[in-house]
DNA sequence: CATCCAAATTGATGCAAATCAAATTGCTAC
DNA sequence: GTAGCAATTTGATTTGCATCAATTTGGATG
């Protein structure tokens, strides 16, 4: 407690220290035991900073290494031949980016900074030959890994059975308990996307996103204010994404 | 050649043979040296036939093993507490079931024989336990779950972007170069899930899937009758698939 | 501070697909 | 065969959201 917290967070920009990082409890430390955490730092390199817009890395470039979020918000999207763009995914401190690329030779998205944003990187072929040695190392991949999927299953659901306010509600209720994990305020947080992001991932117009926010805030169930948002009445947001089923069941 | 392939599909009822099976060169044993084959065998179990409409596996029971398709088909869905169901894939003989429950100690979705189809089972201790051992299996492992985040990515990109033609002509395609790597017509093949399946996968009505197929039919894209589906025009569906695309790119 | 461009909002209109309704086909089983 | 039920098809109508169009706001820059 009187550590200030802003020490733990800033490694130094030479070497990653797994053990000082303040999100050794949400990153690829969770899973390792105190004295094997060496051998990670060992593999793990201080990736740069990069500011917002910059490209982590980009969809067909050869697939080398995974990134842990160390502080800021990455943005993962494909890219069509024709041109178009689905984003994927949002991803925050201690979240591991890259995982989708584990089935080829190349990165099969585009990770791209939304804000200033430093990165650890994981070349994956240490990565792997670690796994191998550490069980536990490897069943946390694996458990990301399922976690992954089962994301991308809950955004097909909300893609394919519900409506623009369910879509949205849910979005806002899914980065409200990611902050909480992060030690920040649920309730009172700064969109790290744009509307424009928002709606190409939740598969809406942008116009739609803006309306529904606009909607949500005259029912007095938010306050936003650009990016700034504040969640005045969460339960209303949570019936709002159960609205769909509830009605079903009525019947 | 002279070998009659079924000789080779149907193993022993009570151990299965990963040599012997047809399938080697789709399955996990894709990644195995051939002398390690063995240490695949020793933990892969002959799971029992399953008849049309029976589960392999239900939604939050204890997560135990993954599960081969050998013969038949199967489709996974996660139902929500709502009770409305989401189909989330379907897969064919030499794929892989459950990876999507890696993350947790429950089975992440319910998994339902789509007709008479049997299965190899690997209890995910086991499996984890010689993924450790074998780095090329480990790979292989990571492989499969990175397709299937992406596949999932693709599948959200549909729902989010495509309209209901292109939907179904990607459904078509995929399927049939799916047929093809099984050695099977890739334009003459018959749907192993119902049109409901299709329509609640593709987030669509079942009438609109109706109507699409009759479309297609009317102009001498396909076949179908039922089931059964001929592709008369395999270019005239992939064309489809591009149609969205080629209009954003011709403003 | 003024300028410029991108992002966000608000309003009007059109459309693809959902929903509602009904008929037809195809199984399964007796 | 045929009774009965589920799956599929076809038609009519409705609707949520996209699209088009026009401001307004905000952030960056000189």
């Amino acid at each position: 407690m009187a550590q200030p917290i802003r020490f733990r967070q800033a490694a130094s920009p030479l070497k990653a220290s797994c053990q000082q990082c303040s999100l050794s409890n949400l990153c690829l430390p969770l899973a390792i035991e105190e004295n094997d955490l060496g051998r990670l730092e060992e593999i793990v390199q201080q990736g740069r900073i990069y500011n917002r817009g910059e490209h982590i890395f980009d969809q067909s470039t050869p697939f080398r290494s995974c990134f842990a979020v160390k502080s800021g918000s990455v943005k993962t999207s494909i890219i069509t031949e024709g041109g178009e763009e689905q984003v994927t995914g949002f991803f925050m401190p201690g979240e591991l980016v890259g995982l989708d690329s584990m089935s080829g030779e190349s990165y099969a998205c585009t990770a791209k900074a939304l804000e200033r944003t430093s990165v650890c990187e994981f070349p994956i072929d240490k990565l792997e030959e670690l796994t191998g040695k550490l069980p536990d190392l490897q069943h946390h991949m694996f458990r990301l890994m399922g976690q992954e999927i089962q994301n991308s299953h809950q955004l097909a659901l909300l893609l394919s059975k519900n409506t623009a306010e369910e879509r949205i509600a849910s979005l806002l209720l899914s980065l409200s308990s990611r902050f909480q994990r992060r030690r920040m305020s649920p309730t009172n947080f700064s969109l790290p996307m744009a509307r424009n992001d928002i709606a190409n991932f939740l598969g809406l117009a942008v116009e739609t996103v803006s309306r529904v926010f606009t909607r949500f805030q005259n029912q007095g169930i938010i306050h936003a204010r650009g990016r700034e948002v504040e969640l005045l009445d969460v339960e209303a947001l949570q019936l709002v994404t159960r609205e769909f089923s509830r009605q079903s069941c009525q019947q």
